[in-house]
DNA sequence: CGGTCTCTTGACGGAGTTCAAAGCTAGTGG
DNA sequence: CCACTAGCTTTGAACTCCGTCAAGAGACCG
């Protein structure tokens, strides 16, 4: 299954020698989860990251009010994972779960550490991707902060085409903070106004 | 000025050997910035990171309907700087100002990936800073769409206790996403409830 | 000392929430 | 393979928080 990460690779333009490929790869182990299955719960220490092979999990919390947030999704070829957690072995405030049944990579956290210390490459990959993520969450505030319910649903559906009819709008409506009321509400405005 | 820096990093916990701490001082500017000077203008490409001795920053964009939204105060002894632009040499969405006359020091870029690969505690401090930011913004999400404005407001204090006092009220609703008038009445609620 | 910037206060409106109820859908077990 | 149930989505009505617009008071700087 480690296979995948070959052309993922590819599609980020990174090269490694067939070694440290090998090396890398080595250190996953494939799991299948099914449908509502836990992969990290709140309070626990998170010792894992994950890749998506196929399927999709999500990250969230829940709030003092026990309202749950989508912090983020991961569809195939998506990394997931608290980092936070994962390097200060702090309890995590997330639970992470499957939204379908899926086929994850997992790599524990000091694999994971080490394949970043001896592949430099790999470090650089993931210094990028740590950007991305900074930069996508930094836009999420302002936007929650700037635009309507619907110019954000919007949004989403522009940045996750696939996801919508894959998942329950509730949790689309979680990831955007709003009450699903609300998003249905919305859905019927975007569709009539065409 | 530089001789900041050395309490800096014994609050950090982090130790340099003292040629290591001559080198990457050495690579530093001080600046007296005054009163709304720009340090960065969107559109430009960022090419310095900023850290306060004296004063205080802000970084801010400006969304389509013409709104400030301050993503980032910067008060003594924090760092400020629009990462991606740096390191992807794309033009900046953020404006850098100065909300009061400042001391900064100030390192150009290349200067500081160099200092991060040739001196290791450095980067390790680094990334732990970017960690910490990241798991703020995530924070900051979550807070807002959970809490009400006044929840946030007196979050902010806690999280911010001199700041308050020092910067116009109308910087702090830009922060919380919220208008002015909407702060005033909420500082009025909050004094009047104890 | 005049003007601009900042903060306050009031009235009104609107986007989104809450609560409740009724369809609809999909998964499960017989 | 069908029936049943639990979860998901839709719809309605009332309400609430916050934004908008407008006006006035105070503070600070040139």
């Amino acid at each position: 299954m480690v296979e995948v990460l070959r052309s993922y690779l590819a599609e980020k333009k990174v090269e490694l020698t067939e070694e440290q490929f090998k090396l890398w790869t080595s250190r996953f182990t494939p799991k299948k989860v099914r449908k509502h299955e836990f992969l990290l719960n709140e309070g626990d220490v998170s010792k894992h990251a994950y890749f998506t092979v196929h399927g999709c999990l999500r990250m969230y919390t829940v709030d003092n009010k026990g309202k749950e947030h989508i912090m983020q999704f991961a569809p195939e070829n998506w990394w997931l994972g608290d980092m936070e957690s994962s390097t200060t072995h702090a309890p995590s405030v997330y639970f992470i779960d499957a939204l379908e049944d899926s086929d994850v990579l997992v790599m524990d956290t000091d694999s994971w550490e080490k394949s970043l210390k001896e592949i430099p490459a790999l470090a650089m990959l993931f210094q990028r991707l740590m950007q991305n993520r900074q930069t996508a969450t930094q836009k999420r505030i302002i936007f929650s902060m700037s635009a309507s319910a619907e110019e954000r649903y919007l949004d989403f559906m522009k940045t996750y085409p696939n996801l919508a009819q894959r998942i329950p709008q509730h949790m689309i409506a979680s990831y955007l903070g709003i009450t699903p009321e609300s998003l249905s509400r919305i859905r019927k405005q975007v569709v009539t106004k065409r």
